[in-house]
DNA sequence: AAAGTGCAGTGACAATGTCACATAACCGAT
DNA sequence: ATCGGTTATGTGACATTGTCACTGCACTTT
């Protein structure tokens, strides 16, 4: 299941097509530690990320501590981000996190402009994810604007869970600062669920009980 | 200041490189009125659309009437969420209405392809728009989340009286609609400017008598 | 003038976020 | 095991925003 390296590069990159040998000279790669920043707000942006193996949180942050989770960019997915900045020369807007160690490929902008005009294959790749993210991007919104907090709290518990009776380890700041919310916000629908028996509630950690339960909550407004 | 059809024809579609002469036969031009719907969610896409001039909003409705305004696409921009939906082969996942009547032209999937691979200017196009929208929405993310709703108020009416003191046409209800807030909220927001003088409140009508004040509020937490 | 339609005003209440704390659990060093 | 520091959670009071159910007003049509 999981991708290698040369995969990737064979697929975005590939060898066979003339003239496209040289495009992998550039391509660089590199190993991030968990909680590196990889990009901030303002930042101009210089290479185009791609991930072989690994997880980057994309967020905001309020002045006031608050965040929000905009997306996350997986195993064999690239940073929607990056790419528009790089070619609309703009800076980044967000920021961008390594959450588990991450194996990356660094694609300098000549390398990128290049493949983007001679590999069909990296332009569809590219647009893939553009359009994934933007779809994400549009749902956050939505959520944020016109979503219950306790219906979106039972959808992230459901995702985080894979739909079972599960433990997940994870701290009410934590779930919080992915749904754009405040913790005590989120402690109080936590005791809330806890009180209907739903979920047991640990330091650091949710134990789902009632998997349908939440899930019946969570498909509410769908 | 105003681009012809032929302007961005020739611009993204140039005759001068060789084989792109075709590529015009199947671009379509066409003239859409107010208040038409372009795309609903969850329609597929089809073609890929460039506004030539004209404005259409891209919005988002809640079932129970609220809904917010993700952006707009006007004069020479293309509609990203078309691009990347041609491409990914995903649904819309919001709605296009044009505001005011639009001249457009409408590109089919294929002619869009091979534009894309055979043009790097019409890359750099489809790449720089795509970039925008990416940061309007994380704006307004950051907007919806984070935001003070008098502080939003006060920016949506200084963009809309250009930071000048001049009487705007609109309902309480069309900008609640793009603030992605509910009428009433705005309504006292705005009795709350008026009893400051910052305003005036007419029927569909809002007169801004100092832009100063609200320009002040309109920064607020940059 | 009467009726219809869309726009705006209002009070009561619900949901969510903010603030200022109090507790409690954990961790490492003694 | 105990102490002290750090991190996670609990809680009440309050502010802001959204919801609901109305009312009244202005403009249009008949």
């Amino acid at each position: 299941m999981t991708q290698t390296t040369d995969d990737i590069l064979e697929r975005l990159f590939p060898t066979a097509e003339s003239g496209l040998e040289p495009l992998r000279q550039g391509v660089e790669k590199v190993c991030l530690p968990a909680r590196q920043v990889v990009f901030r707000r303002g930042d101009p942006c210089r290479n185009y990320l791609l991930v072989v193996q690994g997880s980057v949180r994309v967020q905001v942050l309020a002045a006031n501590g608050r965040e929000i989770t905009l997306y996350r960019v997986r195993d064999g997915q690239s940073c929607v981000i990056t790419t528009s900045c790089l070619i609309s020369v703009e800076s980044y807007p967000a920021e961008g996190v390594i959450e588990e160690e991450t194996t990356a490929l660094v694609v300098p902008k000549a390398v990128f402009d290049q493949a983007l005009g001679s590999s069909a294959e990296f332009r569809r790749f590219v647009f893939a994810n553009q359009g994934q993210r933007l779809g994400d991007l549009i749902q956050r919104v939505e959520d944020v604007v016109f979503g219950r907090i306790d219906v979106r709290l039972a959808r992230l518990l459901m995702a985080l869970s894979g739909q079972g009776a599960q433990s997940i380890a994870i701290t009410h700041q934590q779930l919080a600062s992915e749904l754009g919310s405040a913790r005590e916000v989120i402690s109080r629908q936590l005791k809330q669920f806890a009180g209907r028996g739903w979920v047991g509630i640990g330091r650091g950690a949710i134990d789902v009980k009632e998997p349908v339960a939440l899930d019946e909550l969570a498909r509410q407004s769908d």
